[in-house]
DNA sequence: AACGAAACCTACCGGTCTACAGGTAACGGG
DNA sequence: CCCGTTACCTGTAGACCGGTAGGTTTCGTT
């Protein structure tokens, strides 16, 4: 462990944060957030579920982390978004099944009542529609080639990506994710620039 | 109670169990397949857990019930879908959030692993994309206004209904469901009829 | 070398969950 | 009127759950 004397406790201490949460997403992935115990989260970084409990003091905790890292993590930084960038988007994401998978279960679940990943979403989903409009926009100008404003587009951009996400998830073979996205693409018209 | 004396055990039996699967739609909505006790389901029908495992021996029985109901609710009878109904199903989704709640909340639980309603899902998706092809062909013949072949666009017109119907139950308020379909369908371009 | 904090652990509590076992009362058909 | 079935109930097993209390070891700092 060469690094190892180099660090100093702060340091360690981010590091197995960042493993709880890696792992808290893959518990999420398969059993959604009500299914995740707090020990199966623990049990996959090496730990009882009390010295778990010593990082996060409660689950609720461990799902505010694990939402948090979602946000630095689609956070591009500086770079605007642009249409093509969202091609490559989902491309990538056709290639990660487990993140899509965590955030697919997660926006299920948020639906129900007093669930509390429900204020995130919404903000989030509020946050999307307007970058997404912004990106239209930029794109198109104020009005895409079939008349629709982008105000009106961003929420069926986004609807398509989390729709496909879900027929995609539960079939990979039937569904080809990013072709589809390409397809609705074409549907807004063609790119003026 | 006229009817009583006439119904035989037979149909007092079969209504019992509708309204066991009807309080069981309405838990389900309220905290998911996974966050529904049979005791809460049992409580809203006036019985014990023990009294609703008489008509359902298991949970995952309740589970299959509820989604059978909900395949003979959506199956129009003789008439062929056209894509106006779809636009009047999307307006009567929206005033019954209920169900939409419930559905949506399963289809998120049930992407991950080992998920009762998976196969349910599975297969109900791959039966919906055909049928929304044909719907599709019927209105547009084999090619749409823009280009694509129906079965291309089935998996988009599926995918905008569902993801919108997210968006839409997390915000009310700020997501006009069925208005954003309609503008899907103007994107699908002028219906050659 | 001493000390205080961080990083865990064991033990445990109260609650909830599905499901099984077995009992009882009502009821309807012969 | 009897008798088998249906429709429930109480009791309980067995498992997991999140969270608290309180201890002990490790370790960096002084």
């Amino acid at each position: 462990m060469p690094y190892g004397e180099l660090m100093n406790a702060r340091v360690r201490s981010e590091e197995r944060r960042a493993e709880i949460v890696r792992a808290a997403l893959e518990v999420i992935a398969e059993r959604g957030y009500r299914g995740a115990s707090l020990a199966a989260v623990a049990e996959r970084v090496g730990l009882t579920q009390q010295g778990l409990l010593h990082y996060f003091p409660t689950k609720d905790a461990l799902l505010v982390a694990v939402l948090t890292e979602r946000d630095q993590w689609d956070a591009v930084p500086d770079t605007q978004w642009r249409v093509d960038l969202l091609v490559s988007l989902v491309e990538y994401n056709a290639m990660r099944p487990g993140i899509i998978q965590t955030f697919s279960a997660l926006l299920g679940e948020s639906v129900t009542e007093g669930h509390p990943a429900r204020g995130y979403f919404t903000e989030r989903y509020a946050k999307v529609r307007e970058n997404m409009a912004a990106v239209l926009r930029a794109e198109y100008g104020d009005q895409l080639p079939n008349g629709l404003t982008p105000e009106r587009t961003a929420p069926l951009l986004v609807a398509v990506m989390d729709g496909l996400q879900y027929q995609w998830l539960l079939d990979p073979e039937s569904v080809d994710m990013p072709g589809a996205f390409r397809d609705f693409l074409t549907l807004l018209g063609e790119n003026p620039h």
